[in-house]
DNA sequence: ACGATAATCGGTAAAGTTACCGATGTCAAG
DNA sequence: CTTGACATCGGTAACTTTACCGATTATCGT
């Protein structure tokens, strides 16, 4: 900047002015000096920029898993919309572990990072209020914490849990099980929606049929075959499935499957996440969207508006409504499929 | 910093060299100026060190697709074992535009990122020379560049396209058909691969059956889909078909199932990539292990090794031996299943 | 007790940029 | 001619840390 400033004539500051595109600069000076730049491809230092604002225009993404698609198509949507807002975005990932998130966190707190977007699996909520004292906005993503009021956005999970077990009482399952996922919001809310679903259709809640796992998004391909040996080793034996995940879904198939049974006229399966390849499997997969690019994006959105605005706004909560795809796996005496359905399959 | 110097009675210099685990320093300062860094909560503003030492700790990753299982397996790999080093990664998507990829390269490049990870879609080496005149060092993964003397990670691709077809050959295929990926090394060189096997084994090579993809990571399952119709409109029909990856491979064996045709009886099919959801498709693929994780690794372990070393270490390049996956969709007439087979299917 | 060596600490300057405010020049209205 | 408004530009200081080297003290062998 010192070279330009002297070679044109003029002080740094000017140039400095110049490449921020600040109004107080004349028009044949900015252009001379975007002549220069150019001709010298010179790239202000971004380190010295944070250093005297405080800001370092990188987002920082924390996330269970980012091979899990759902999680990998948030991030990709996310760094799309960011990236027009001139920020770029760190990733990091938490293994669905509290102590190791804690310790991701702490590392890009201490980067000062300028917003962090989190989908957490920690269960209290201490941690946040240290996030807040450190001055650095944050976005939850995918999973909300009970007692904390904080930018949100995910989809609204009891209306998944009801819309999975709705869908399987309508094409006709009486005892329908649900392998459930971890402690965190959405799988607390979608066995809430399951066990209203049951209720308001006049069935019965039976504990039997809720298998817990513990660990939702890791390793869930055994984890679902196992739960399925579980449940089909009670009687009366259930008839409907409905998956906190597919994978978990996928494993629970692959095992009815194997042990001779059919899918879904003898068990009806359902799972959520609406992953590209459901439609390719054996039988290919009813699910739930949960509209992961879509989370990204608003996330994305809110955290540009936290940044471009002086005063934090408000508080914002996007809740997205899930959608119904039906495939075969849920395909039983001619129930009518979505239209949605039809194209996909 | 200088608080704490204040409180303690000693310079900041003897912070700073606390900080960085610089053995300057007695042990008993070294104590009392943790103790109270821990008391205060303190953490160095890294745009500050940055701004003297001229490193970001900042390691940029170009990809064509994160919801790519391939990439984002490489991208989760990687990050895991920088994070060892203190690095953080900041990843970017290039959706296989040679332009786009140009730009956010030149973004990074401003960033002055500490060193770049590259899975490249352009076919021209002068944007290389530009990140060499700028000092910024590179790893090239997945994808080399004829002409490039480079840094790089990736598998043989070569004999990726013998090992799937000679497997074809084995299992008694005589037309065995290729659809290949785009322009880049690995589309190039398992099509050398595959016509070096076919040749071996005295099978002519037959243009009619090699099915172009210009787009080979992207927008995959239809493409697979079109390819198999071309094919299946030829006389003769392939009995045998080798696809670039294994999204193509699902697209095209879903079109010939819908067609009625029987796999592998009537045609059988390999991918590339093995996904671990390949074992539960309708009809499970069989694959070719490209080790993504182990790309991963030692592309993380040789930006280590630049960034540790004063002068930049001797170019390396690791070539990683492909491995067969068998799965049903290529076992007929009772050909042997290797063990690594046995075990996932 | 002396000088040599090692261990420990600090001073100065520098890294590249921007915020804040003051300075200058131009022009038109009164 | 003065005044004020507006547009344009620059000076000073600050942001926080580290590299480099010089200074001080402690330790030890002879």
């Amino acid at each position: 900047m010192k070279d330009i400033a002297r070679d044109l004539g003029v002080s740094v500051i000017t140039i400095s002015k110049v490449l921020r595109n600040h109004p107080d600069v004349g028009e044949e000076t900015r252009e001379r000096v975007l002549a220069r730049v150019k001709e010298l491809d010179y790239q202000p230092n971004l380190a010295a920029r944070s250093l005297v604002t405080g800001r370092t225009y990188l987002v920082g993404l924390v996330v269970p898993d980012l091979l899990h698609p759902f999680f990998a198509e948030i991030a990709k949507s996310l760094s799309d919309v960011l990236r027009g807002g001139g920020y770029y975005l760190i990733v990091s990932s938490s293994e669905e572990d509290p102590d190791l998130e804690e310790q991701e966190i702490n590392q890009l707190l201490a980067r000062r990072l300028d917003i962090l977007i989190i989908a957490s699996c920690r269960s209290t909520v201490d941690l946040f209020f240290r996030i807040e004292k450190q001055n650095t906005p944050y976005v939850l993503i995918d999973r909300g914490l009970p007692g904390l009021t904080a930018n949100f956005v995910g989809v609204d999970d009891e209306a998944v849990g009801v819309l999975a077990t709705k869908h399987l009482i309508d094409v006709g399952c009486k005892r329908i099980a649900h392998i459930r996922g971890p402690g965190t919001s959405p799988g607390i809310h979608r066995v809430e929606g399951y066990k209203r679903a049951l209720t308001q259709a006049g069935l019965k809640v039976n504990d039997e049929y809720i298998i817990a796992e513990p660990k939702g998004d890791v390793e869930t391909r055994q984890r679902g075959a196992e739960a399925m040996r579980e449940l089909l080793s009670l009687k009366p034996r259930p008839d409907g499935l409905f998956c906190f995940n597919d994978p978990l879904a996928m494993g629970a198939m692959n095992y009815a499957l194997d042990q001779g049974l059919r899918i879904p006229e003898d068990i009806a399966v359902i799972g959520c996440g609406n992953l590209h390849y459901d439609d390719a499997l054996s039988v290919p997969l009813s699910s739930i969207n949960q509209h992961s690019r879509r989370i990204g994006q608003e996330a994305a959105r809110i955290a540009l508006a936290i940044l471009n605005s002086k005063m934090p706004p408000k508080v914002e909560s996007v809740v997205l409504q899930p959608e119904l795809i039906v495939r075969r796996s849920t395909q039983r005496r001619g129930a009518k499929r979505t239209v949605a359905a039809a194209k996909r399959a």
